[in-house]
DNA sequence: CTGAAAGCGCTAACAC
DNA sequence: GTGTTAGCGCTTTCAG
């Protein structure tokens, strides 16, 4: 019958008054060791269960840390939220998910994150941060970091896209191919936009001229273009525009990357043999389907935002704190590389 | 500056009283349309937001759902919140998650779900319920699913693992190949025992006789055992202990599968040449490492838990119902049904 | 150290 | 219809 014990069941039961009961439960040092133990007891008999909504209402916070994510499109996210989860469960603190389908929802999850004493913390992932919120944002002193998005107003977590793209399509070009092509996504996306920088500045700094149909991107605008169909789209639009393709290609993702790979084996090509890839994100498809690809430590990512959270948290006034990751190049076979290496080895 | 901004607030400046504006908050019929849009206005022009724990603690619910699954751990929960995700964002309620990282924080996350009026629901993942919990849960009346686990007492929502395990075992049978064996999971989680069951009655009804030895499962207890390595380990043990070894396996999951894809190729075996293959669940990785296996509806199994338990939550008296979703067979490369079909034509 | 009392912000029953 | 009041269960002064 625990169904019903509140602290005055507790109090009365043990003799006390509420006040004391709150105390104990609080580990409020000014308690006997004495009546601490008798209402501890009490507690245990009673099976007494905390109110948590009526514990919130009082307190002016809630423990809970909310998370707006674009809703699981892709195994990026997934680690990322095992490392957000893994770090919150190590705290009393409850994890909310709002997940977004539709980038309409985003408003309207903040504004209910906003809510005073909703939420004590946001995590805000890879989208941008709607123009509008910043100013609420920074009236209600919501504490709240960016993961794989930036705004100088927060502190946020990210990786160095454009170094990243940079790299990969450096590695294309030390191989050997000299021309190498880019796999887009939507460029309103910040991620897309600086990988693309990235890809451009590698082109360049090689002195190949950055010719713009060179990229592509599929139509696909859902994810920002991050998805499997606008991999293939692209590919297949190279494939079939009639114009000379490159024979080594940078993609902006693991996921296109994938539906690329679809694209060339339905058109008889051979990666690495024909054509050349590298990928963005090392998700766990990319292992097993041979991918080249820039890692970023998503889990870690996580987990450090958790941390950031928490201590802003616990310190409004502290300096605001942007930590850029820097993606690393795992070489496996898309790219050529260790075919080459065969054949460079006499292999 | 909607940092504080109560019903009083409202109240004072629309020159009504709090009752009126609760009501206009909830709807309520009896206002009369003016006062209603009065109210309305300064409801905008002060940018009012409710207190949700304030309402909670008020109404004695909590629009929340709170969802207990083994963390993240492979891409079948990663499916199935999706379809929970969903599924909750057209209503309003709150989904809360707690991962489950160690079997010993079921216990304090369910207690902590029944904290009263902390979540008004609970759906509880791939998990057996503690034993000592089934009281409570009923003492409190809490509405709760399980999905991919069951018990009498409550809805569940699950698939036919024997059955799917039948069919695949069969499938491999009718294909012709004589002996095959099975790497299986930690049989002290119910899908998995149950998939060693089905299995174990194909093999039976094929009047094979079924020896131990033809199931083997790796030591790693990791998520039951439904992981990479134990699939990795247990093919490997097939391949090394020197006895002669099935041409043809079923495996319990997907993720065991490309385990022993991997072992397969370290020792220069290749599939379905050398060795045939089927999984189970059809995870995002099944396609494209070609595995034929049991496609579980895992997006449906979530969305369907969830309309269950808001059904329970709306009507405790309603009928306990367990759904039983049985699993398809996708055959693509990894079985060698396909490689069979183009000798036989001739191909 | 501890009891009593005043909120926390909202809902709902009760009068008018 | 609408204002007033009494909770919801807990925390936190404030006396003593």
């Amino acid at each position: 019958m625990n169904i019903k014990v509140t602290i005055y069941d507790v109090a009365r039961e043990a003799g006390v008054g509420i006040g004391t009961v709150s105390r104990v439960l609080n580990n409020h040092p000014s308690v006997t060791p004495e009546t601490r133990k008798l209402v501890k007891d009490v507690l245990v008999r009673l099976n007494y269960q905390p109110h948590t909504y009526a514990q919130r209402l009082a307190k002016r916070h809630s423990e809970t840390i909310s998370a707006i994510i674009p809703f699981f499109s892709t195994y990026f996210f997934v680690e990322v939220l095992r490392g957000v989860q893994d770090k919150i469960s190590q705290t009393g603190y409850d994890l909310v998910l709002y997940g977004v389908n539709d980038p309409q929802q985003v408003d309207s999850y903040i504004i209910r994150a906003l809510d005073r004493g909703r939420v004590d913390g946001i995590l805000f992932f890879s989208m941008q941060l709607p123009d509008h919120i910043v100013p609420r944002l920074r009236e209600t002193a919501t504490p709240i970091v960016l993961v794989d998005s930036s705004s100088p107003d927060f502190d946020s977590i990210s990786v160095a896209n454009a170094e990243g793209a940079y790299v990969a399509t450096n590695h294309l070009i030390e191989l050997g191919y000299e021309s190498v092509g880019m796999i887009g996504a939507n460029p309103t996306s910040n991620p897309a936009a600086q990988r693309l920088a990235g890809f451009r500045r590698a082109i360049e700094s090689h002195n190949i001229t950055f010719d713009e149909s060179i990229v592509r991107r599929g139509t696909s605008s859902r994810l920002d273009g991050f998805n499997r169909e606008a991999g293939y789209q692209a590919m297949t639009e190279f494939l079939e525009d009639g114009s000379e393709m490159p024979k080594a290609f940078f993609v902006s993702s693991d996921v296109q990357a994938i539906g690329a790979l679809d694209a060339l084996n339905e058109h008889g090509l051979e990666v690495p043999k024909d054509v050349a890839l590298v990928g963005f994100d090392d998700i766990e498809l990319a292992r097993h389907v041979r991918l080249t690809t820039m890692r970023q430590p998503m889990y870690q990512m996580g987990a450090l935002a958790v941390e950031r959270l928490l201590a802003r948290m616990g310190d409004p006034a502290l300096e605001i704190l942007h930590t850029t990751f820097s993606p690393t190049l795992i070489i496996r076979e898309s790219c050529g590389a260790i075919l080459r290496s065969r054949i460079t080895s006499g292999k």
